[in-house]
DNA sequence: TATTGTTATACTCTATAACTATA
DNA sequence: TATAGTTATAGAGTATAACAATA
């Protein structure tokens, strides 16, 4: 399960009054390193969308929409691990700011097909440009080819979990989301 | 910034309904993706600490004092990345229940020495083995070489933005937590 | 009867700040 | 004056559930 990378120079956090506190198993724990790492990132996430003028979790929606044009609310809410009454309140500040623009599917008029506006594509573009300078400056350091690994197998992760999550909560009446 | 493994086969969303949705580049956005891992765990987490009779945030505390007998709450919390305030709940609830011993240190007074008790390190073992089913389950079928390269990646990432941000926060008149 | 989307309410976790005691 | 820890209160993000319209 290990091997190599992190257990020869066991993982330490440095702290500032000079203190070395030993992680342990810590090091390997997905909910521990995944719940400190959104923290950290916090103060950096809110300077980017108070930036780009957004809210949070809007960024998702713009992302998403734009390499699927047209697509669903509940798709939406399914890829982005959001409640579907979640994706109803951003589509609505996004629609009521020009972002995107929401129309009643004529094959089931019981969904929306979702679309950026051109502004919606441009603030996209605008955003994508500065989370790619984020993350040069969370990986500096790292070498893209680790990044590439990094990056491949929590995608990989993410989306296998997701898809059994999906599979489980199809099996009873609903109760997927909200 | 990226190379091979993601970009040959495009990143997709298989849901339920069958529908694929391409990620683009959210399947490099580190906010999404911790965060929408960190709802897809919390069935298996949520498990995890009723098995184990504890509550959220605890598992942390246990992991580390394992590893770091002695160490204060201030140490704690840092490397956690929790406020202070948080750590005093977790500590007094797991104080109560018998897990963990907490004494006034005699080179500074105002500081506890926390350490588990024999049932603490107990708990510590098991939890420990736990964890590492989920983890089994978690990256089946990833190769225990990317694994290694992935928490390698995490953990650096996570101890280097939290060493920066504990220097910004010693900036300032001891804004760093609460 | 099941599904898409909407709305309103409740709850959990976290942030903030004021406080005590030691230094 | 600065730091370790405690406590109480308010806030953001989600969960839950009841609802309307369509299938």
């Amino acid at each position: 399960m290990d091997d190599g990378h992190s257990l020869l120079q066991p993982a330490l956090f440095r702290l500032k009054s000079g203190a070395q506190v030993r992680a342990g198993w810590m090091a390997h724990d997905l909910p521990f390193l995944t719940r400190s790492l959104r923290f950290l990132m916090r103060a950096d996430s809110d300077m980017l969308r108070r930036e780009m003028a957004l809210e949070p979790g809007e960024i998702g929606i713009i992302g998403l929409l734009a390499e699927n044009p047209g697509i669903s609310q509940n798709d939406l809410a399914m890829s982005l691990v959001l409640k579907k009454s979640a994706v109803t309140k951003l589509v609505q500040g996004l629609e009521k700011r020009g972002l995107l623009d929401r129309q009643r599917s004529e094959s089931d008029r019981r969904s929306n097909e979702l679309t950026l506006t051109a502004a919606g594509r441009e603030k996209a573009r605008a955003v994508h440009l500065r989370v790619a300078e984020l993350h040069r400056d969370w990986f500096a350091g790292i070498p893209p080819r680790d990044q590439a690994v990094f990056f491949s197998v929590l995608f990989r992760v993410v989306a296998t979990m997701a898809e059994r999550s999906g599979e489980a909560a199809a099996m009873d009446g609903g109760g997927s989301d909200d």
